[in-house]
DNA sequence: GTAAACCTTCCTGTCGCTGGAAGGTCAACC
DNA sequence: GGTTGACCTTCCAGCGACAGGAAGGTTTAC
C-alpha cells in the first residue's frame, strides 16, 4: 500500500506518517522504486496512533502504549496508570480553563461594549481592576 | 531598572522579556553599558502582557490588546469582541476535553488494572473496543 | 584582587507537525 | 512515443512561545 492509501485508511496526513517514521513509530517496507509500502499491520499501528493522539496522549505516551499494545505479556496496570495520569491532567486543564472562563466572563459582562473609552477588561489587564 | 528587577516586578522570566523585545512588544531604553533599562511604563506593559498571556490570550492578541490599552480613543467594543472570541474558544476547548475525559474515564473504569493481558483501553485504541 | 552575581548576544532545541522546493515514477491518454 | 497529471521521494525551513546554554562583558561586595 502506498502512503496515500495508508493516509486514507489511518486518517493521518501523509506528512504526519512520514514524520512518525522519522521518529521511529512505524517502519514500512519499501518497494523496488523506493516508495513506502504499508502492510495491514502498519495500518493498525497508524490507526492506533491516530486514536491515541486524538485522545490527547503525547507522542511519547503513544510510543509507550504502542509497545504495551505489541507486548503480549503486557500488564493492563501499566496501561491503566498512563490513562489515569492523563485523566488527572485533563482535570487540571479543565479546572484551569474554567477559572479563566469565569474571570473572562465576568469582565465581558461588565464591559459595556460601546465606543466609550472606559473598559473594565483593559483596566483589569492593566492591574487597575477590582477583580481579584 | 535592570532586567532582573523588571522580571521580579512583572512576574515574567528575563528570557521571556528579551523575547518580547525581539518581537517588538516592549522597547526598553539602554544604559551606557548596554544593559536594558526599564521604566515604570515598561513594567506596566510587561505586567499587562503577563496578565493577558496568563488569561490565555495569544501573543498576537496581546499585541492588539496592548495597542487598545494605549489608544486613548479605543472603543471597548473592540476589546469586548476579542474577549468574547476567547471565551468561545475556551468553551470549545473545555467541551473537547470533557468529551475526552468521559471516554478515558469509561476506559479506565473497565480496565481491571492487574496483570491479565486483556485491556479494554488497548483494545479501544486498536479499534476493537465496544466504545463508540 | 577576586569571586559571585548580574548582564549581553547568539545559537540551538523544544513539540508535533506542516509547507514547499526539486526531482523521480507511474498510469492514462492522444 | 510524448505528455500530462497524480503520485511518490528527500531535504530544508518554519510555526508558537519560549528555554537552555555558551562565551564573554560589567558591577558589586568583600
Amino acid at each position: 500500500m502506498n502512503i496515500g492509501i495508508a493516509s486514507e485508511k489511518s486518517g493521518l496526513p501523509s506528512k504526519t506518517i512520514r514524520y512518525y517514521e522519522d521518529i521511529g513509530l512505524v517502519r514500512p517496507a519499501r518497494t523496488h522504486n523506493g516508495y513506502r509500502d504499508y502492510s495491514v499491520a502498519d495500518i493498525h499501528r497508524l490507526r492506533f496512533l491516530q486514536r491515541s493522539r486524538s485522545l490527547g496522549f503525547s507522542v511519547d505516551e503513544c510510543r509507550q502504549l504502542l509497545s504495551l499494545y505489541h507486548d503480549k505479556e503486557r500488564e493492563s496496570a501499566d496501561v491503566k496508570a498512563i490513562a489515569e495520569a492523563k485523566l488527572a491532567e485533563i482535570d487540571r486543564k479543565v479546572a484551569e480553563l474554567m477559572g479563566l472562563r469565569h474571570l473572562l466572563h465576568h469582565l465581558v459582562e461588565h464591559c459595556h461594549g460601546d465606543d466609550r473609552p472606559a473598559c473594565p477588561i483593559i483596566d483589569e489587564l492593566a492591574g487597575e481592576g477590582m477583580v481579584q
